[in-house]
RNA sequence: GUCCUCAUAGUGCAGCGGUCAGCACGUCAGAUUCUCAGUCUGAAAACCGGGGUUCGAAUCCCCGUGGGGAUGCCA
């Protein structure tokens, strides 16, 4: 049986970093395993599901490169299927409905207990009703307690989740459970009344649901901390655990994988697969990632939007490294990957169990790993991309002179955005002057940097071969005349033909900068710029 | 309230009964270079608390504490 997973994001505002992991996740789990990759947009909520967003998501999936294999499923599409699972639910008596405009509940009943996720009842265990009322209805006890803080907590235990039902009253007898359900009529009845004394305890064998997480391992809850679940609201439209569940049927998801706020719903599914005659999938939960605050991530406060990672320039391939490795590791150390690599160390018994904070700044460390490691001629197009983008016409610049740039910059920059806001004196006429760079290198001391600048200016004047390699000898033959250190000449110049402090090297930069804007702008400098 | 789940440096990971608790980002210091970046070297920095089990626990169990989640019509 070859592996099927699916993404299935809620087209709601945008999708965020925390999101995409998870698709992440899927694809590798899928294509380390020959699997399906398969996309499910749950656009259920006609409120807040906008094409907009099923816009940016398709696009942040294909700009990191995560395809799917099969068309990609619209749960709107799927409403039939998922009134057809309500009626065989009805039908085969597992859930109902009271009356037009009410919901419909699945009830955990006997019926629906299947070995291979809920136990025997197994350990003796006891709930303590003494504080609050105890009410009794043909589908559960229910138990009623009020917080310190005034919150009203009703929890009901469906009957059949109480093996060996006695219920302990204040006179310390026992009552058989079974009398208390048959007494009950259709609404909560008072227990107090029905019994004629106060019960204080309900003493009982405990079953447990569970399934085998392929991460986090057996997990289990007791059957009595569950409660019916709707399937269907009041005007008869699908919840999300129908639907989701359903949808999984249809399109023979073999896995599922996300996130660890899913945890206990797979409880709950697991009852839905089995009253729709379906075998569940295999279930891996794995940690949300946490933003700086250690709070988990929004869509409404538009955190983290993948978007602007794109914007920001970041590289996918980068972003995709990165979030594999939030909760994740392949255990030797290794951390930047190629794709192939990361599909072949993938495997979910690796994954973390607890949640990883996004750290934005190793992330930037990695971008600059990768854009130092990138290969001119992949690199160059989104320099363009960017240089256009910012309003610079980089089709106006000769592509020797830019890749020659770009060399430069290549490992000076951590993100494509920084080689715009590094580089700007290369494409502008006029520099920017750093008022603080003028005074500290060309204006203190009387002036010292303004004569050593004033000094070079006539030897590159009369320099025809306006070279790397002839303005590197020039300056240097400059500096050892004067018995200069190379830097007391070759900040004064940077100052001015760059407008700061740093560049790349001094005769690079003069090269690019070219014959006459460098002489033009160290000129204007003198002229204009005077000692201290 | 009840239930589920998580817990190793500031951050991300490694560790899965015996390690001087390792790596990476970040931080700090030094080296190199005309500045910056990079590179190299070095330093500081962690097993949430308390009980057990064991010859031996970061690792297994229990109880706390803290974070996250669920608790009948969000997904």
């Amino acid at each position: 049986m070859t592996i099927r997973v699916r993404f299935a994001p809620s087209p709601t505002g945008n999708v965020h970093i925390g999101n995409i992991r998870v698709a992440i996740f899927n694809w590798l789990y899928a294509r380390s395993q020959g699997g399906k990759f398969l996309l499910r947009i749950e656009d259920t909520d006609l409120e807040r599901s906008t094409p907009q967003a099923i816009a940016t998501l398709l696009d942040a999936l294909n700009w990191l490169g995560l395809h799917y294999d099969e068309e990609a499923v619209y749960q709107t599409a799927m409403r039939h299927r998922h009134d057809d699972a309500v009626k065989l639910m009805i039908e085969q008596g597992h859930a109902s409905r009271k009356s037009e405009g009410e919901p419909t509940i699945l009830h955990l009943h006997e019926g629906l207990f299947d070995p291979s996720f809920v136990t025997e009842p197994r350990d003796a265990a006891e709930i303590d009703v003494s504080q609050g009322e105890l009410f009794a209805n043909p589908c559960a006890l229910v138990h009623e307690t009020t917080s310190s803080k005034g919150e009203v907590f009703t929890r009901p235990i469906a009957w059949d989740s109480l093996a060996c039902l006695e219920i302990e009253t204040e006179d310390g007898q026992r009552v058989a459970g079974s009398v208390l359900r048959d007494k009950t009529s259709e609404c909560n009845t008072d227990a107090t009344s029905l019994l004629g004394k106060k019960p204080v305890k309900l003493h009982f064998k405990r079953r447990y649901v569970f399934y085998d997480d392929m991460v986090l391992g057996r997990l289990e809850k007791p059957l009595d901390s569950l409660r019916d679940l709707v399937i269907a609201r009041s005007d008869g439209s699908p919840v999300f655990h129908l639907a989701n569940v359903v949808d999984d049927v249809e399109m023979g998801i073999t896995h599922i994988l996300r996130g660890n706020d899913h945890i206990e719903n797979t409880y709950r599914h697991l009852f839905i697969f089995k009253a729709i005659n379906a075998a569940p999938p295999k279930y891996a939960h794995f940690p949300m990632i946490v933003n700086a605050k250690g709070k988990p991530y929004s869509k409404r406060d538009g955190d983290a939007y993948v978007g602007d990672f794109k914007e920001k320039g970041f590289l996918p391939e980068c972003l995709f490294n990165f979030l594999a490795l939030c909760g994740w590791a392949p255990g030797d150390g290794r951390e930047i990957m190629k794709r192939e690599e990361m599909v072949k160390a993938f495997s979910l018994d690796r994954i973390n169990s607890s949640a990883a904070q996004f750290n934005c700044e190793k992330l930037e460390w990695m971008n600059g790993q990768y854009l130092t490691k990138m290969d001119l001629l992949t690199l160059l197009p989104l320099i363009r991309a960017e240089l256009k983008n910012e309003g610079i016409a980089a089709g106006d610049f000769d592509a020797k002179w830019l890749a020659r740039l770009i060399e430069l910059e290549q490992e000076r920059m951590r993100t494509i955005k920084e080689f715009v806001e590094h580089t700007s004196y290369f494409f502008a006429d006029q520099v920017q002057f750093d008022e603080k760079a003028v005074k500290k290198v060309l204006q203190k001391n009387e002036g010292a940097g303004l004569k050593i600048i004033a000094g070079i200016l006539s030897i590159l004047q009369s320099l025809a071969d306006w070279t790397e390699k002839a303005l590197e000898e020039k300056i240097t033959a400059f500096a050892e005349g004067k018995g200069l250190k190379m830097g007391d000449v070759a900040q004064p110049l940077r100052v001015a033909i760059t407008g700061g402090t740093v560049s790349p090297g001094i005769w690079e930069t003069l090269f690019l900068v070219g014959r006459e804007r460098a002489l033009a702008r160290i000129s204007r400098v003198l002229a204009e710029v005077k000692p201290e």
